[in-house]
RNA sequence: GGGCGUGUAGCUCAGUUGGUCAGAGCCCCCGCCUUACAAGCGGGUGGUCGGAGGUUCGAGUCCUCUCGCGCCCA
């Protein structure tokens, strides 16, 4: 024990002793009843961790803790999400490279020493891999350290990464079985698009922003010339126009249902439809269908059954090629101008040529209005035609809809109201899983298609690998029956050239860390899972597309648990983003406060519940951490580090009354716990130290220093039991500074040893009544007021203390405690039935 | 527009099933060298619990309406 305990240090000592001594190592001898399992978050490493991943993974560590300390075998894996995106952008801004598959393999590649973003060299999708996997390689060691720093309890031996074989294997296998049961599909239609990233978009990557646009009032012409107004936000899309639609009821157009008008321009003859969802009260009631301007042309043309003529290409801009119907020259040379050019532009020219004809009727109007994007892009997005792999999520069948609210139901949600969410996403989808993505860093499509005699592939027959094949890359490994130079080659086959959505991968995170077809032993012990938590806001997706996957694979829920974490605001009550710059580095916070005052501003975060960022918070975690340490070695000096604690030896009845108020924090704490409310466990135990620290602890601590009465023994066999049992309460939530403080007087690590049981203790307490020492403290209290209030020391003499009421009965019982704390030379008590404790004190003339 | 959450001292938040529930910590003010801790200790000043109705003997606590803020979805 050092003569002045201090936390500094404390971390590096800890993290190595706990990394030596394996004391987080998941026992998977134990069976699935004795285990604890956690579906941890992985995070984006090719991100920075902020102190949000800080706050959330506490709270989780602080319930893997206690958990251990309950006796269960915990499995805490941790996971890195490499797969993606997100790491696509950072490769190519870190080593100013751009993936271009054209480009040949370059086996002596090197990035360039100066990057230059704004000129990306091209390299080979081989090469630009490699350089993702070296960099996610380098940021996961950054965020191993990280965690270690903050005390995660994580048993490092599981880690995974969603890019690495195993996780390729998994997501691999997984899709070959969806596709085999019918879960899996591949479809050509109408798919929003990216056009900057040239992938397809799924629904729950959608996000809505409001921009700027105006309505365009277009005249159209019925078959005699007289003209029909419609009003759009997006004129370029004229030539893709395919039809107008009113609402059936609209008195207005009724006469036009069912014949054609003319398009201003293009001079192309389009039917007039009804539909229910076109709105009387917009513009003028009727619309112009585009293949394809927003989700509702698609509703459309699907229920309509309209022509498609789309004019819009991957990479944004009109295609060269005019769309069916315009025959006319003129038509053909008004496309022409706009024909390659972007949205933006072809909007121009088209709004131009519209005012030539004179079929633009008044000026534009400008309007503001939700535009979809893509929630990583800056563009808004496009509808493209394209070929896509879908699983199956209850988009579009009731029943499994149905079935997948109900696995939502028998999870627990923490906190509850949650569970709405859920349902909401859930029972407002409108379609399948769009899952593959037209991009370079991540699991590729397991699959070929052979190519026909004209060299065209055949869709409809895709070849597969044998699941012992896997993980495959169809790109270079070659099918079943096949030899490389067939590749390409009329007769031969091609492989799908896609990668699957991120969340297809980290779906299966809990058969990816829980060793599914890989470790069969380990997965009957670990799955399902107790216990998935995550941000509230990736329920739409993370969450939802694991059970997904999981009744697919498994019919059942993947966990049985899941706990959604708040948001950390800043103090303007704002999300924190690294948009607007006010993003904190957690590295920073730890050495500045310590990692135990840093959970300890974390854990007062309740589940669910987005949390302010709060330094003063820190602060406070800081000193508790080093009021554990102080008082910690006051009560071992005063006890004797090797004492032994003696319930028997505890007889004062301030003793047992301590302990038994101790007795109701432990049940209380223990309960908390067990409902996830760690914050609950944390205050409860944080209140009961400061008050044993501010009146118990002053109380007896000229009794505990007498070595010759069995008082002094009753006082000092308390605190040890005391002292242990906040020590381990302390230990999920204050992991460093508890294993600090119990190593000066416990063998072994304070994480290891078991969770108090009031029951422990019981005997100890002996009935003892807390009322004792609640109405102790009020009378140290009052003497104290006293002297405060005269400006005087606590070491000041007290003539006299006179204490009557209701409770002065339990004071009494702490007669020489309350004497000896108060310097008190007289005291008196009066046993009444006024409710309220009063307590005089007279201090001596002199001091007046 | 629909769904969910939230609004309690200057700040951050507790307030289980309605009855010492008007609290804690921070901040601020006034004191105290008290050998565990001056990175400490003691004491004190702050609120008609967003607003309006209602139920009840009694409501931050239940109901209705309303205002503000936040998130999700259209």
């Amino acid at each position: 024990m050092p003569d002045r305990p201090s936390l500094d240090g404390i971390e590096e000592k800890w993290v190595d002793v706990w990394d030596e001594s394996g004391v987080y190592h998941f026992d998977r001898t134990r069976e699935r009843g004795d285990v604890f399992s956690i579906d941890t978050p992985p995070p984006t490493v090719s991100g920075s961790l902020h102190i949000g991943h800080v706050f959330s993974y506490t709270h989780t560590d602080a319930v893997a803790r206690f958990q251990r300390m309950r006796g269960k075998a915990v499995f805490y894996p941790m996971g890195w999400d490499d797969n993606g995106l997100p790491t696509e952008r950072r490769v190519q801004n870190y080593y100013g490279v751009r993936c271009d598959p054209s480009v040949p393999y370059d086996p002596d590649f090197a990035p360039p020493a100066k990057p230059d973003p704004k000129r990306q060299v091209p390299i080979s999708r081989r090469n630009f891999i490699e350089l993702c996997d070296r960099l996610t390689a380098e940021d996961e060691k950054v965020f191993e350290a990280i965690w270690r720093r903050l005390g995660l309890s994580v048993d490092w031996r599981h880690t995974y990464a969603t890019i690495d074989a195993d996780a390729r294997t998994a997501a691999q296998r997984a899709f070959l079985r969806n596709l085999a049961r019918g879960e899996a599909y591949m479809s050509e239609a109408p798919t929003l698009w990216d056009v900057t990233f040239r992938t397809a978009v799924a629904q729950a990557e959608l996000e809505d922003r409001e921009r700027p646009g105006a309505y365009h009032r277009l005249a159209f012409h019925r078959p005699g010339g007289e003209p029909v107004h419609i009003e759009t936000t997006r004129p370029e899309l004229l030539a893709a126009c395919v039809a107008l639609v009113a609402h059936p009821d609209d008195e207005r157009y009724q006469d036009l249902f069912s014949g054609t008008v003319r398009t201003p321009v293009f001079g192309v003859e389009v039917p007039v439809r009804a539909h229910r969802l076109a709105d009387p009260e917009k513009g003028s009631g009727i619309a112009m269908i585009c293949t394809f301007g927003d989700t509702t042309d698609v509703t459309w043309w699907r229920e309509l059954q309209l022509e498609t003529r789309p004019i819009i290409g991957w990479d944004g801009r009109i295609v060269a090629e005019p769309p069916a119907g315009l025959e006319t020259e003129e038509a053909r040379l008004a496309y022409g101008r706009l024909a390659g050019a972007t949205v933006h532009t072809a909007r121009e020219r088209m709004v131009e040529m519209l005012r030539e004809s004179g079929d633009l009727v008044g000026e534009p109007r400008p309007i503001t209005h939700p535009v979809k994007f893509y929630e990583k892009g800056d563009k808004p997005l496009e509808i493209v035609t394209t070929r896509q792999w879908y699983i199956r999520n209850g988009g579009r069948e009731a029943e499994l809809r149905g079935r997948l609210v109900e696995r939502g139901r028998e999870l627990t949600w923490y906190p509850a109201f949650m569970r709405a969410r859920y349902e909401n996403w859930v029972e407002g989808l409108n379609g399948d899983w769009l899952v593959s993505r037209q991009r370079f860093f991540g699991v590729p499509f397991p699959v070929w298609y052979p190519l026909d005699a004209e060299g065209n592939p055949r869709y409809d027959a895709p070849i597969v690998p044998d699941e012992s094949a896997l993980p495959v890359d169809p790109s270079s490994d070659v099918p079943p029956g096949y030899t490389e130079d067939q590749r390409g080659r009329a007769g031969g086959f091609m492989g799908d050239p896609d990668v699957m959505d991120t969340w297809a991968t980290s779906s299966l995170s809990p058969q990816i860390a829980g060793g599914w077809e890989r470790d069969e032993d380990l997965f009957r012990r670990v799955f399902p899972m107790d216990l998935r938590p995550q941000g509230h806001d990736i329920i739409r997706t993370w969450l939802f597309a694991t059970v997904v996957r999981s009744e697919f694979e498994h019919g059942s829920v993947p966990w049985r648990r899941t706990a959604l974490s708040g948001w950390i605001l800043d103090p303007d009550r704002k999300k924190m983003s690294k948009s607007k710059g006010n993003v904190v580095t957690p590295i920073d916070l730890l050495e500045k406060y310590s990692s135990d005052a840093v959970r300890y501003w974390a854990a007062n975060g309740r589940p669910g519940t987005d949390t302010a960022f709060d330094e003063g918070q820190m602060k406070i975690g800081r000193r508790l951490a080093i009021k554990i340490l102080n008082a910690s070695k006051f009560a071992l000096s005063v006890a004797g580090e090797d004492a032994a604690a003696d319930p028997a030896a505890v007889t004062e009845p301030l003793d047992r009354a301590m302990l038994a108020a101790l007795a109701e924090v432990v049940e209380d704490a223990t309960s908390a716990f067990e409902g996830y409310d760690y914050t609950r466990a944390l205050e409860r135990t944080e209140r009961f130290f400061w008050d044993l620290c501010d009146d118990y602890l002053e109380l007896v601590k000229v009794r505990a220093y007498d070595s010759e009465s069995p008082a002094g023994a009753s006082a000092r066999s308390a605190l040890l039991i005391a002292l242990s049992v906040l020590h381990r309460l302390f230990a999920p939530f204050l992991p460093f500074v508890a294993d600090e403080v119990w190593s000066w007087w416990q063998e072994g690590s304070v994480h290891a040893a078991r969770w108090p049981e009031a029951a422990e203790f019981r005997s100890a307490a002996q009935g003892g009544d807390p009322a004792v020492l609640a109405a102790t403290a009020e009378v140290l209290r009052a003497v104290r007021k006293a002297k405060s209030e005269a400006k005087l020391s606590m070491r000041a003499d007290v003539e006299r203390v006179m204490v009557s009421g209701k409770s002065a009965e339990y004071a009494r019982q702490s007669r020489a405690d309350i004497a000896a704390a108060g310097r008190a030379a007289a005291l008196e008590f009066e046993t009444t039935d006024e409710a309220e404790l009063r307590v005089e004190v007279t201090l001596p003339a002199a001091a007046e």
